[in-house]
DNA sequence: TTTGTCAAGACGAGCG
DNA sequence: CGCTCGTCTTGACAAA
């Protein structure tokens, strides 16, 4: 995979709420130790202030164990800076999309669940995101997907079951299971297909 | 303080 | 070997 550098454009939620406040240039960095997924170490000055792009920033700057060199010579927060300085293992943020962004990402998503490399590539240039972002977007939108139709599914199947229980101490523990289930619908582990609760750990 | 959400990390599997 | 995938977990953040 040839992945260029691509100039980021994310910055800290904490930037978003502070953007109001102080309109001072601000520069972007991103850093990874992930490079097995192309997630590559870049840096880059905010390249324009376009207002109209403004919309579809990302708003993030992700940091990840910093165990090698930093290649970074800026930072989107005082605290990040901070940070950089005193230690080597920076807090993790969390990106957080902008709503246009997301927008786009969902409606291409409900038009096809899986991007070709070249249609990832233009996704990502008109979001003003990284392929890696659209790509892991993608991944994690089908995951959710199936979660939440296997939990449609179970919640169903359980509702069915219990109508045809007999005892009230089997409806009560029906409604535990329901209870346990979807608070732990994603743990497949706990729950098998023969609706029996395992601890399998 | 707890809980829910979500981007990203981790990891094994499959493919060309 | 490098890439993407599915799956599950982690960590940051916001809302309840």
């Amino acid at each position: 995979m040839s992945e260029i550098v691509k100039p980021l454009t994310s910055f800290f939620i904490k930037d978003i709420l502070s953007i109001k406040e102080k309109k001072t240039q601000h520069f972007r960095c991103y850093t990874s130790n992930k490079s097995k997924e192309g997630h590559a170490q870049w840096n880059n000055q905010q390249p324009n202030k376009a207002s109209h792009t403004e919309e579809l920033l990302p708003q993030d700057t992700t940091f990840s164990e910093q165990k090698d060199s930093i290649d970074c010579s800026c930072s989107s927060t005082p605290g990040a800076m901070r940070s950089f300085t005193s230690v080597r293992k920076q807090k993790r943020s969390r990106a957080a999309f902008t709503h246009m962004q997301v927008l786009e990402l969902e409606k291409k998503f409900n038009h096809q669940k899986y991007l070709s490399a070249p249609e990832r590539a233009h996704l990502a240039n008109t979001l003003r995101l990284t392929e890696t972002q659209v790509k892991i977007w993608f991944q994690n939108r089908r995951y959710k997907t199936k979660r939440k139709k296997y939990a449609t599914e179970y919640s169903q199947d359980n509702f069915q079951k219990s109508e045809g229980l007999s005892t009230e101490g089997e409806l009560v523990r029906a409604s535990l299971l329901n209870t346990f289930y979807k608070s732990y619908q994603h743990l497949t582990y706990v729950y098998d297909f023969n609706s029996t609760w395992r601890p399998t750990l």
